[in-house]
DNA sequence: TCTGGGGTCCTAGGACCC
DNA sequence: TCTGGGGTCCTAGGACCC
């Protein structure tokens, strides 16, 4: 690490969602282009010129740039396109750790024999993203993930920035707090209250400073960044952490029936992701926003993984019953359903009543039960859920 | 013209166990 | 009986990222 060049690639597709529709639609191209309707998903740097931005309002980029052309996702195009270039990412190197639909980590060391400096390697990984998959894509070169990734960034659009060892705090410190992973809105505001504005800034205020703005471990880890330090390694083989999906509401009365539907919705499409997947988890978490934009959760653990839905939503109701309160005093806006605690899918499936629990024994059949009947109270179980009768829970499931 | 739909990680308190 | 320390898991909230 010490001597020759520096090895982490962090490659980054230029306004991906936007991208796609341009390649695939000739019309578009050196248009403005906003994909997504009431919020902007992605814009064109076409679009981005007057100031449209990424998790904007589809009303305030209209506004920035009228004339914009307004495409909805097509996500299922998207994923295709990610398909086919993390596939170049492979073919690159087999260290390749996945961050974003749209961004990856590459570790090119050890391959200067084979394919060449990490700038050739650079370079040929952008001309065949370009050929294969006709898109833009941003690579940064770098000693670390954090400073590849910073790289990528000031590379954009379509470049590749290398920062060589020895010239990372050079590079580092003019730029704004904002860069540092894990500095957004919240904390810039409060680091420029302090009248810290740049990279370099941080470097000097020092941990203990920092730690009474920010608290301990966040100082930590700022100023570590601050000084480029971060020995995170790429890692291959991550997994996915939870499977979540969640629907925007609206304003204004929502009839139970109608919360409770969408919920189904929900359940019923996350449970069949983690069953494509080959998943299951323990955990539900219930997340809600309100009309006054607060927003809550309510979250229980089963003691056996599952991907089934009925249980899953049996579980969601449950966790919607506990809020019901909630829901009155401030309206709902928002319902989402995660479920964490992944686990690969066991060998055993019990089928039980109301739906199946995959289990690593059949001893612990009752544990699993008692779980999900502890949450909806033994009364209303045996008043007719077993027996499928109670509409909160027999509810058909859709065929896959 | 108020606000998508995915995710990740961290913190803190409480329960529980040894 | 009282006190204490350490560890894990669960729950809820919050900040942040793309």
């Amino acid at each position: 690490m010490s001597s020759g060049d520096p090895t982490i690639l962090h490659a980054d597709l230029d306004s991906f969602y936007a991208s796609v529709e341009q390649r695939d639609n000739h019309r578009l191209r050196g248009l403005p282009v906003i994909v997504g309707g009431g919020v902007v998903l992605a814009a064109s740097y076409e679009a981005k010129a007057f100031g449209v931005r990424t998790a904007m309002s589809g009303a305030q980029a209209r506004r920035l740039c009228p004339r914009a052309i307004v495409v909805p996702p097509r996500m299922s195009a998207y994923a295709e396109a990610s398909r086919v270039v993390f596939q170049i990412f492979r073919d690159t190197t087999p260290l390749v750790e996945g961050i974003s639909i749209d961004e990856a980590f590459l570790d090119v060391g050890g391959l200067r024999k084979v394919s060449g400096t990490p700038r050739e390697i650079a370079e040929r990984l952008r001309t065949d993203v370009r050929q294969q998959a006709g898109l833009p894509i941003s690579v940064g070169v770098a000693g670390s993930k954090f400073l590849a990734k910073v790289a990528s960034a000031v590379a954009k659009p379509d470049g590749l920035l290398v920062v060589p060892f020895g010239a990372e705090i050079a590079f580092l410190h003019p730029l704004p707090i904002e860069r540092l992973w894990g500095v957004g809105a919240v904390t810039s505001g409060r680091l420029r209250k302090f009248g810290l504005t740049t990279v370099g800034d941080i470097a000097r205020a020092g941990e203990a400073e920092l730690a009474t703005i920010l608290g301990r471990a966040s100082a930590r880890h700022l100023n570590a960044l601050a000084h480029a330090r971060d020995p995170r390694r790429v890692q291959t083989g991550r997994r996915r952490r939870s499977i979540g999906a969640q629907r925007a509401i609206g304003r204004g009365q929502h009839a139970r029936d109608d919360i409770d539907a969408a919920l189904l919705t929900l359940v019923d499409r996350v449970a069949r992701r983690m069953r494509a997947a080959r998943r299951t988890g323990r955990t539900v978490v219930l997340r809600l926003r309100f009309g006054d934009y607060t927003r809550a959760t309510r979250s229980h653990t089963v003691s056996l993984p599952t991907s089934e839905t009925a249980v899953l939503l049996a579980v969601a109701r449950s966790l919607l019953a506990e809020a019901q309160q909630l829901i009155d005093e401030r309206g709902i806006t928002l319902v989402g359903v995660a479920v964490g605690n992944l686990a690969d899918e066991a060998g055993t499936q019990l089928t039980l009543p109301f739906g199946t629990v995959a289990s690593p024994s059949p001893g612990q059949l009752d544990s699993a039960v008692d779980s999900i009947w502890d949450k909806f109270g033994k009364a209303a179980l045996t008043r007719g859920a077993l027996l499928g009768r109670d509409p909160g829970i027999s509810v058909p499931l859709l065929p896959d």
